[in-house]
Parts: C-alpha cells; sequence; structure tokens
DNA sequence: CTTTTATATACCTACTTGGTTATATAACTA
DNA sequence: TAGTTATATAACCAAGTAGGTATATAAAAG
C-alpha cells in the first residue's frame, strides 16, 4: 500500500463520528439522511466525513435517483488491518526472541 | 477501547514519518537521536513525534542516563487491530449474504 | 566547574480540520 | 411549472498540527 494511501485510511479512522458511520455502514448500504439522522451534527458535516471516508477508499456511493446510497469498503479496511497485524507480528516476535532470553537467563542463574 | 484512544491511535499512525518510526522501533528499542538521524528532519521535530506516539499509548520510553530509550509498546497496537478486524468480519458476513443471495438469484434465474 | 551531548520546551508560521450557516444543484411530487 | 427533498458546495471560523529556530535542562566527560 502506498504511503499516501495509508495516511488517508488511518486519518479517516481517527474519527469517531466517521467510525460510527463505518459501524453502521457495516450493517448495509444506506443514504446520507439516514446516516446523518442520529448525529447532533448538520447535514453538510456529514456529507464532509462521507467525503473524506470516500478519498480514503473506505467508502464508495452509487446513485439512486436523488439518493447517494453509500457502502463499505473491503480494500482500504484491509490493507489498514495488514500494516497493523504486520507491526504486531513483528513486534510478538520480538517479544518472543526476549522470552526466549528470559528462559536462558533463569537456567543460568538457577543451575 | 474508548473512542478517544482509538482517536489518538489511529490519528498517530496517520503519518508516514510516525510509521517509520514504529518501523524502526520493531527492529528494537532505540534512543532519540538514532531515530532522529534517518530523518531530514530536526531533532525537535522527531520529539514531537514520539511525543504523539506516546500519546497513543504506541511508544514507551525508559531512562537511561542523559537517553531517553524509546520501545514500541503492543497493547495501543493491538486494540487498533482488534477495531479494524472486527469491522472486517463484519463486513466479510455481510459479503458472505450477498453472495448467498446471487447465488439465490442464479439459481433462479437458470431453472 | 566548564563543556559537550541528549533531549525537551517555547514560540512562530503555514496549513489542515471539523464544525457552522447559507446557497446551489438535481431529482422527485403535485 | 412550482414546490419539496436529498445532497453538495462555498465561505467562514476556531482549534489543531507539522514544521522551523532558539533555548532550556540534565547528565556525562574533561
Amino acid at each position: 500500500m502506498q504511503p499516501a494511501a495509508l495516511d488517508a485510511t488511518f486519518a479517516a479512522l481517527a474519527d469517531p463520528t466517521r467510525r460510527a458511520i463505518l459501524a453502521r455502514l457495516a450493517l448495509g448500504e444506506t443514504t446520507v439522511m439516514e446516516l446523518a439522522e442520529p448525529f447532533e451534527m448538520s447535514q453538510p458535516a456529514i456529507s464532509k466525513h462521507l467525503k473524506v471516508l470516500e478519498r480514503a477508499g473506505l467508502v464508495s456511493r452509487g446513485r439512486d435517483g436523488q439518493r447517494r446510497p453509500c457502502r463499505i469498503e473491503a480494500k482500504a479496511l484491509g490493507e489498514a488491518n495488514e500494516w497493523l497485524e504486520n507491526y504486531r507480528r513483528i513486534w510478538e516476535a520480538n517479544f518472543s526472541r526476549l522470552d526466549v532470553l528470559l528462559e536462558e537467563l533463569k537456567k543460568k542463574n538457577t543451575p
């Protein structure tokens, strides 16, 4: 994944309103008005959040008359996930090496 | 995980310099100077990035004389990872339901 | 004690962000 | 065609961010 794409994805995920929008979209496609309803926020604010999510590739939108139904897009989500898992794996590898080290140390100190 | 904690974690991950710092730290503990060296950026800038990573719980630091060795902290990384995986799972569940739907549709159309 | 080294803080600037209200566009409805 | 509904855009503002340079602090070396 391109660094700039990861920037956009993580930045998009860094806002609670946008994560809530994704949570809602995980339950299924919906419209902007329906999305905006539970938030104490103006419709333009939600439209802006959607634009951020769209630019990050986390959401895509169709056309149904005057509605612009939004749906979650798995690819970017998966790529951010991959990045995180990758570093978690490396860290865990370091951690287990530390474990081995501590184990060896213990053996030496209790012969 | 608290929403505010996720905010901080994802925001911290949304910067390429900070992700590069984590990449370096995944290889093992190191000092601020050593971290700053490969970047075309002032030392205070790196210190600021470290503060962001620390506030997000992604990095912690010890004390070794005048050095402040930094190490990666798995917990926050793991929690962000969990959040992402959770939504990926939900989305995949929706996707397989859509698969089932398309499968049913196909059967009906080719009797 | 003085100097050097490692790191942090203060202060400044340019840019971005998240929200607002007002308005535009575009598609239904009567 | 006129009015209403769904959504987007424009213009604005307050707050936050990423960078810079200069300086402070604190430990180490001499």
